[in-house]
DNA sequence: TAAAAAATCAAACAATTGTTTGATTTTAAT
DNA sequence: ATTAAAATCAAACAATTGTTTGATTTTTTA
């Protein structure tokens, strides 16, 4: 589905709205209101309320599968680095588009729309695949441990970054950082969460201390 | 808030629906419907949907505070077997109400109700002061490093169990054990959880290897 | 057992929901 | 400039929402 600039617009409104007040709890009115335009648009450019979920949600999934793969082939990259690229990009996706990961988490529990559920899905499933071809090499190479759960590790990751991202005012508040700007604040986490999470992940990987 | 049998009756339907659809998705005709009483007797014995959910934080948190005060004091135990004791008392807490911390999870980002909100943070922040006195007191016995994010080692303990449960159809797809009891798979679960946590956290925690 | 209190019910309430209609305006193509 | 297509709109649609009503039944109290 391509979509004209009117379409993207009403689209990233309810992505603010629904990460905000939830799917039920927002309102086509409220969308149609806050995006500027009639109430009708939004049927008569997605059909429903819910195709245009699915529409947000084809065009922020889409992008995601193509950078993940090229990083696995680089063949001048150790395995440790490419987990460690791993993370980076994990974060910088989740902290970027932080409304629709909002959405995410509260969608996978309670949404039953097949379209939806199999989106949602594919990136884990994707990913799980990938780094378990590269938690396998560097196996094969010696520098990871035999066993290693690569669901649960893969959990701690996208389980820290979401819950980081949802309390992070809890977060700045606690570290009497609210003076502070906001950028300025984004980056700091993004690299205090960077290298808490490689610190987990070579324990977990590495048998070095 | 003193509650009858029906009334639990009532909430504990309600906790289940509102896990599996989210609250706004979750009509009172289909909490009546489920529970096997009349539409009125919601707002009858709560006064509104609203306020039946503030009833279920109610009823949920209430209870948590307890052991993990009491847990603290013990002079016995290590810094570090504390912290593995936390780490359990987590893993069980949130493995036995399931459907509670989905809806814990939904709300925090979308709730604007204040009672709702105060009970979902209060124990996020008496963990994190217990926890932070529990280690200062291992880095004042030499046990535990100097440098330490209580918060974000938190975040992944909170958000390694949250993504796990959320998923565990998915861990157990992936691991092949479908035909194994789900008892016994909630057995395993567990305690692979708390193997990896508390790796994770001796990792994040002590200076050996 | 009689009176009071609590619980239960079907029905009605107004408000809000997502969606459609049909007319009107704007834009694009010829 | 004329026509066709796309976009926009206020209004109406039926369905569902949370809540209240007022009558009836059940339970408790005295």
């Amino acid at each position: 589905m391509e979509l004209n600039e009117k379409q993207i617009q009403i689209i990233e409104t309810a992505e603010r709205l629904f990460a905000e007040r939830g799917f039920d709890g927002t309102s086509v009115r409220d969308i149609a209101d806050e995006a500027g335009v009639n109430v009708a648009m939004i049927s008569y450019y997605f059909g429903s309320k819910e195709k245009m979920m699915e529409a947000l949600f084809e065009l922020r999934v889409g992008s995601v599968k193509i950078r993940v793969e090229s990083l696995i082939k680089d063949e001048s990259l150790s395995p440790l680095e490419k987990v460690n690229m791993l993370i980076d990009e994990h974060i910088d996706r989740v902290m970027q588009k932080q409304c629709f990961h909002k959405i995410m988490m509260g969608v996978v529990a309670t949404n039953k729309n097949p379209a939806i559920l199999k989106a949602a899905n594919s990136v884990k499933i994707r990913n799980a695949e990938v780094v378990t071809e590269l938690i396998k090499d560097g196996q094969k190479k010696g520098v990871f441990k035999k066993k290693i759960d690569v669901i649960l590790m893969m959990n701690t990751m996208v389980g820290t970054v979401s819950q980081t991202m949802m309390s992070q005012a809890y977060y700045r508040e606690f570290n009497k950082q609210q003076d502070m700007p906001d950028e300025e604040f984004e980056l700091l986490l993004k690299r205090r969460l960077s290298i808490h999470i490689k610190t987990l992940f070579k324990a977990i990987l590495t048998n070095e201390a």
